[in-house]
RNA sequence: GGACCUGUAGCUCAGUGGUAGAGCGUUCGACUCACAUUCGAAAGGUCAGAGGUUCGAUACCUCUCAGGUCCACCA
């Protein structure tokens, strides 16, 4: 054996030998309960991060799982990540002065899912950097056609329930990705911004966005309002830029009193709170902003400005006309910005297909209150479970990105001669207008690659999976141009990677029994997975949710590309082994709280592993001595012959006579005691620290210090005692540390052949 | 505007109703025959502040101060 234990000629070794010895794909046995966890899939397109090796947490279990026999798969898998890869592909097509507008939807697609292709293979190998037990024999891509088929049908049924439906609102849209989101993707920012105090017909009323002025259709107070009660109802004159137009006066209690004058201009086309009053006072919708982030031909000479420069523009043309009031230039609120590039979200109406969450949420509350999943590790991530699903709004679904399966659906032309499409075509040409106004001046095939959605008004006809109407069986039908949002997909990954609904993997793993994930994807992925699971099988896809915090840096700080302070795991496992930092990851970590990470901890970790490889060169060198003829009559090793230490067994248990071999045969039982509860209860922290205290001050400062005397003279006893406490040990620290564990296993002279991963657990004797 | 978390040794963090712990760092001493990725020893904390409950609080309660997070359609 070497002086020091050495990852990078190991590792790869170790792996390849449990891959090839199939160890990581169960054997169905009918008569054990199985023990399953899903890997939470990362982008397939993506490499690792350090949240990514936090899920060593999920390999100790598995592999504590597997030791103790039961048949166990974790299954591994990519995410096309729709939005992300799409955001991803688009900044490598900027690079080369290309955008989506260039490409027809069927060559976009094309071109991403060769670019996905190509990077699906990196974190798969990096996985396996970081020695993660997974059944790669059940690797699913969130693409394949048999899971986009479960997808389609999942769809179907919530359709055919009435839990799916289309309708036009105010969705959040991001004019630069040129896609809507759903209320969660919503990242919200405080800014400073200029409040705009200006002359409204009778009124001074406060907006930031005086350039939507053109799409107001009312002037709103509050009902309660003495200042303005007699003009309620009544229609005002205003001059504005393009002349002058009359709006109501209505009273709505959406209305506060204290911000600015009380009175508020109405654009329901752009403003969440706007929308909402023009559906109850039957407004008008007037639509200012366009897809493209710019004023419509309703600004008149405004129309093709961007929101910003119009509204400078605007603000400075009502002051020359004498219609502002004055400005509020600190008026601090927040904003609604993309969560992926950041631009501010402009509310547009646009029809989108909802997945009606009140019912399924209620399912999902009630399967965690009746502990058929139970959420760990703190009571207030069940707390932010319930606070969510009782608040649920409708799941916007629809996608404007080509990087998706299309959503199933066909609009009838025939039915709906005026259908409206508006869509963004090749080389940029916008495009709106009647289908068949569209369709003289495009192919059906442009039409339907459009980059931007078919704006099919609310009513319009369609039909399910049909290429013909089935009201008026016309032919003239086109897709459905949005995708689904990528987490309608993955919350359908516990049914859809095993199987469902007849698989042999889908009746023996589902329910799976542990789902480990971030506390931030709780209602992004986790909640949904319960409300899509029950609701199509009637059972719960995972029977512990167990949250894990976000790994931040040495000083606390979360890693973040501006801060320059990311940690890459694979330069990590390169430096120090991959042992090293998962032991890193686990060791001194609160359940729930940030994980610290530092090159040295890293270390630290490292020298443990080299500690743990010494103890084992240092037995194997005195079972060796004990065992071999030396050759030499004069040395003293020889008195103690030429046999094999025997193994510590019950016998030997009974007969233990010296007091420092029952010494540590006590602390190494304590120690299996309490690191086999520690894991049960997921303290793996814990564990990880008596592992640690353990092997290297008990172990290795304490009893192999006293006893070397004994082991140099041939001492069958003392031999036999160490070898059983240093390989009940390593059992107990291959969860955490599997590749060093195992190497130094195979190394000890009498070894049983059996690789420690499928070794059995530590049973006290 | 709601809800929540954190404040313990120089740093990052565990922890418990009853003399305060780890890793890293620091200081001193050792090339001891498994390991210098080592060994031996040591220094270092009114457990944020104030009040309360208790025989007793770092731990439970209240408030204050300081950080941080999540949720939310405030023009």
């Amino acid at each position: 054996m070497d002086k020091a234990y050495d990852p990078k000629s190991t590792e790869e070794r170790v792996y390849r030998l449990w891959e090839e010895g199939g160890y990581f794909t169960p054997k169905i046995d009918k008569t054990k309960k199985p023990f399953t966890i899903l890997l939470p899939l990362p982008n397939a397109n993506d490499p690792m991060h350090m949240g990514h090796a936090l899920f060593t947490v999920q390999d100790i279990l598995v592999r504590y799982h597997r030791m103790k026999g039961d048949p166990t798969l974790w299954l591994p898998g990519g995410d096309h990540a729709g939005i992300e890869t799409q955001y991803v592909f688009e900044k490598q097509l900027a690079k080369q002065d290309k955008s989506r507008f260039d490409f027809d939807r069927a060559t976009l697609y094309q071109m991403i899912a060769e670019f996905v292709e190509k990077n699906k293979t990196v974190n798969r190998d990096q996985m396996k950097r970081l020695g993660f037990s997974l059944d790669w024999t059940r690797y699913r891509y969130s693409l394949d056609p048999d899971i986009v088929a479960i997808i389609l049908d999942t769809f179907r049924k919530l359709h055919a329930d009435g839990l799916a439906y289309r309708d036009e609102r105010l969705v959040n849209f991001c004019t630069k990705c040129g896609t809507g989101f759903s209320d969660l993707e919503v990242k919200h920012v405080e800014q400073t911004d200029p409040l705009y105090y200006m002359k409204y017909g009778p009124f001074v009323l406060a907006t930031v966005r005086p350039e939507t002025k053109f799409g107001d259709t009312a002037v709103a107070v509050h009902p309660k309002d003495k200042r303005y009660k007699d003009w309620v109802g009544k229609e005002i004159e205003v001059e504005g830029l393009l002349g002058t137009f009359t709006v109501k006066v209505i009273a709505d209690e959406l209305i506060d009193p204290k911000f600015g004058t009380g009175v508020a201009k109405v654009t329901p086309a752009h403003d969440h709170k706007d929308f909402d009053m023009g559906k109850r006072h039957n407004l008008d919708m007037k639509r200012v902003i366009g897809f493209d982030g710019r004023l419509t031909a309703i600004a008149g000479p405004y129309a093709g400005m961007k929101v910003k420069a119009a509204r400078t523009k605007v603000a400075e043309d009502l002051a020359a006309k004498g219609l502002m009031d004055h400005i509020d230039t600190k008026y601090l609120h927040t904003v609604g910005v993309c969560y992926k590039c950041g631009t501010v979200l402009e509310p547009l109406p646009i029809p989108q297909w909802y997945v009606k969450a009140k019912p399924l949420a209620d399912a999902a509350a009630d399967a965690v209150k009746k502990k058929k999943t139970v959420i760990k590790p703190l009571k207030r991530f069940e707390k932010m479970y319930f606070d969510w699903l009782k608040n649920i709004l409708d799941w916007n679904i629809s996608r404007q990105v080509v990087w998706g399966p299309r959503i199933p659906i066909w609009y009838c032309l025939d039915c709906n001669p005026s259908v409206h499409l508006s869509f963004i075509a090749k080389n940029g040409a916008k495009t709106s207008g009647t289908y068949q106004e569209v369709k003289r001046a495009h192919t059906v095939e442009e039409i339907s690659s459009g980059i931007q959605t078919v704006m099919a008004p609310i009513g319009t006809t369609y039909a399910l999976d049909s290429s013909a109407c089935k009201a008026c069986g016309g032919t003239d039908v086109i897709q459905e141009t949005d995708t689904f949002d990528t987490w309608f997909l993955s919350s359908q990954w516990p049914m859809t990677t095993l199987g469902f609904p007849d698989h042999e993997d889908f009746t023996y793993f589902y329910p799976t029994s542990v789902l480990d994930t971030m506390w931030d994807i709780l209602f992004f992925w986790v909640a949904r997975m319960m409300m899509i699971g029950l609701y199509r099988t009637g059972n719960v896809p995972f029977e512990v949710i167990h949250l894990h915090s976000r790994v931040v840096d040495a000083k606390g700080q979360k890693m973040s590309k501006s801060k320059g302070n990311v940690m890459n795991p694979i330069e990590m496992v390169d430096k120090y082994g991959a042992d090293a930092l998962r032991f890193a990851l686990i060791f001194g970590a609160a359940p729930g709280s940030d994980i610290s990470i530092s090159d040295d901890k890293v270390r630290g970790m490292r020298n443990f592993a080299n500690k743990l490889w010494n103890i084992g060169r240092f037995i194997s060198m005195n079972l060796d001595s004990a065992s071999k003829d030396s050759g030499n009559p004069l040395d003293s090793r020889n008195q103690t012959g030429n046999e094999e230490v025997p193994y510590y067994d019950e016998t030997m248990h009974k007969k233990l006579t010296d007091p420092n071999d029952k010494r540590i045969i006590s602390e190494v039982n304590m120690l299996a005691a309490g690191v086999t509860k520690d894991i049960e209860r997921y303290r793996f922290s814990d564990a990880a620290q008596k592992l640690y205290d353990f092997t290297w001050h008990r172990l290795a400062d304490v009893h192999v210090e006293k006893n070397k005397e004994r082991f140099k003279a041939g001492d069958a006893q003392a031999l036999a005692v160490v070898r059983h406490v240093f390989f009940m040990t390593l059992k107990l620290l291959h969860p955490f540390m599997p590749f060093v564990t195992e190497a130094v296993y195979q190394k000890i002279p009498g070894w049983n052949g059996i690789p420690l991963i499928v070794a059995p657990w530590p049973s006290l004797l």
